[in-house]
DNA sequence: TACACTTTGTAGCATATGCTACATTCCCGA
DNA sequence: TCGGGAATGTAGCATATGCTACAAAGTGTA
């Protein structure tokens, strides 16, 4: 049999990626916000239960980057680490140019969480390059 | 800072409703450009088989987004006309948009096709502010 | 220590999307 | 009219994410 690609791989690009990503990101802004991160405060901040949220984790644990014991918190691996920043930038960039043109705070946090998985580089230079612009003729 | 809010949940509930927008919006362009749309067309379009676009159909001509008969074309109802109607407006504003600040028009039409869904009405609000105004200091 | 409450894990089900393999139908040319 | 290839449908499986219900472990307090 020739090599085939693999049939799930787009499921995982299009689905599984995104919520790593947006798992991961959440886990480093709780750690900052309250010291640790729990399997209840994920629940809370997706808006999940903690059965969805334990299952995901584990997946993330098999990835490499999620750190967990059984009835622990959840950390962050270094390449978890790594993959929440990059999402964190990204993420700012895109809530300060969503602002920028005139978003409220609330809407562009919304609107972000959503759009940022699907911001090229060159979308987010674009962006970058507009905020920096902006700053040089914005009234105050 | 971390006081976002929890729009992930609301994303991901919201996914099924993405892929009827996608392809409502693929269905319309297709009979725009051949004549006529069938699940071939749409398979190559999606990138998919043709067997997750025949039961992706299904679900929507529940939904009274699409009307067909076996072996035969696809159509749109009156509600898929005018979902495809309102998909069409908002993914030609995304694109005008990213392409004014400085996207490529290929990436631009890529990257929409993600972000379209996660723009509200005010952050789409918001990019037709943008390009009216551009257009006054921007003749183009 | 013991009991109640909270938190987390597990079992089992549902839906959405993806695939391959095979069956069926359609269409066109000989 | 017939036969074969293209298009479509169906069967069955896998992954991801969501849930409820129940089980087990941790935590605090009397």
């Amino acid at each position: 049999m020739p090599n085939r690609p693999n049939p799930f791989a787009k499921t995982r690009r299009d689905h599984a990626d995104e919520t790593a990503e947006d798992y991961v990101e959440a886990i480093a802004d709780i750690e900052i916000a309250s010291g640790s991160c729990r399997v209840k405060d994920l629940a809370e901040r997706m808006q999940v239960s903690h059965v969805t949220v334990t299952r995901i984790l584990s997946r993330l644990a098999d990835g490499g980057l999620v750190a967990r014991e059984p009835y622990g918190p959840v950390g962050l691996t270094p390449r978890g680490l790594e993959m929440a920043a990059a999402s964190r930038t990204r993420h700012e960039i895109v809530v300060a140019f969503l602002e920028r043109i005139g978003v409220s705070n609330a809407t562009a946090e919304h609107d972000a969480e959503g759009m940022e998985h699907h911001a090229s580089k060159e979308t987010l230079a674009a962006m970058r390059r507009f905020l920096s612009r902006a700053e040089d003729v914005r009234p105050g």
